[in-house]
DNA sequence: CAAAACTTTCAATATTTACTGAAAGTTTAG
DNA sequence: CTAAACTTTCAGTAAATATTGAAAGTTTTG
């Protein structure tokens, strides 16, 4: 395959990848685009490669940057800023992993928490809703600590886990 | 708080949930409310606790029975067909990863394979690309064959993760 | 076999989500 | 200080996604 074609096709996959796990496409675009790319790239460049507006540009940069998987670099002499892609593996799923569970996960464990804690339990519905949701929020809970244990200091966290597990 | 109050809450929490890694919010309301009831609940009653049409409540029930974590089950004397969660938090768990293993995961790792044979490596960013893609597969690729491993025949494969990871 | 009881389908429509682009904001250079 | 170079914001619009509902399909019953 030619490059400029592996590249294009490299990027819409990703793209689709992240629209399927509730990242928007451009999201995913702009950060696959700094992982495939050696040196750093300007704001002009992205819109240019993407084919996508300033603002959009602007505003996908800045969530990316707030999920810490690219960084702001600047070049001396030039104005402009350029980006970079975190290129480490284990810090990348580390660091989305970290920011789903802070915006999603545990948020949802608050709520499982209250519903669970029903006022009184008369019925048999009662009885079971809250079962199940108190079963529910110690699932959760347990995975959730996983990931804060599993990403916490480690280094090469995947693989210690894999082999971890199939010994 | 009220069963009610609590019931309706946990529906809307999981639905939001839900939107946030890219499954339709009323399928994940569906899923929330055969979660939490004890019964088996007809299509009608399902729309009438949702506020949802018949169309939309057919097309998410047989999504939900095509991930495999929602049955169909039939009462006697009753023309109906009613539904039931799955209720094994291990087995829902293990079902939902394979299933966005193969959706998602798996042509994803068949893209990404393809685009890091490049042709001819002439320039410096051609290099990059293919060295960046064939790392981003075999990263992907060890932690896609970790769900594999871990969710194939294992029960209670979360606990025992977590056992191990923590030894 | 016909009608009743139920489910599925899908074109039209509504809703949600993402994107644009021009104006406003900020920083640096001279 | 102010003009140039650059970035951010956000109201309006476009695109993607989900939902409706009525018609078509299916199964069961008498």
């Amino acid at each position: 395959m030619k490059y400029e074609i592996a590249k294009n096709k490299f990027i819409q996959t990703w793209g689709t990848l992240g629209t399927k796990w509730g990242i928007n496409k451009t999201m995913a675009q702009i950060h696959a685009l700094l992982f495939v790319s050696k040196e750093a790239i300007s704001m002009e460049q992205i819109m240019e490669e993407l084919h996508i507006s300033r603002g959009n540009a602007s505003m996908n940069l800045r969530a990316l940057m707030e999920w810490g998987i690219i960084y702001k670099e600047y070049k001396i002499g030039e104005r402009k800023e350029f980006f970079v892609a975190e290129k480490n593996f284990d810090e990348l799923a580390v660091k989305i992993a970290k920011e789903r569970s802070k915006r999603e996960i545990k948020p949802t464990l608050k709520v499982l928490k209250e519903v669970s804690q029903l006022e009184d339990c008369k019925n048999d519905d009662e009885v079971y809703f809250a079962k199940q949701t108190e079963d529910l929020y110690q699932f959760v809970l347990k995975a959730d600590n996983m990931i804060d244990k599993v990403t916490e200091y480690e280094k090469n966290w995947l693989s210690r886990l894999i082999v971890k597990f199939i010994k």
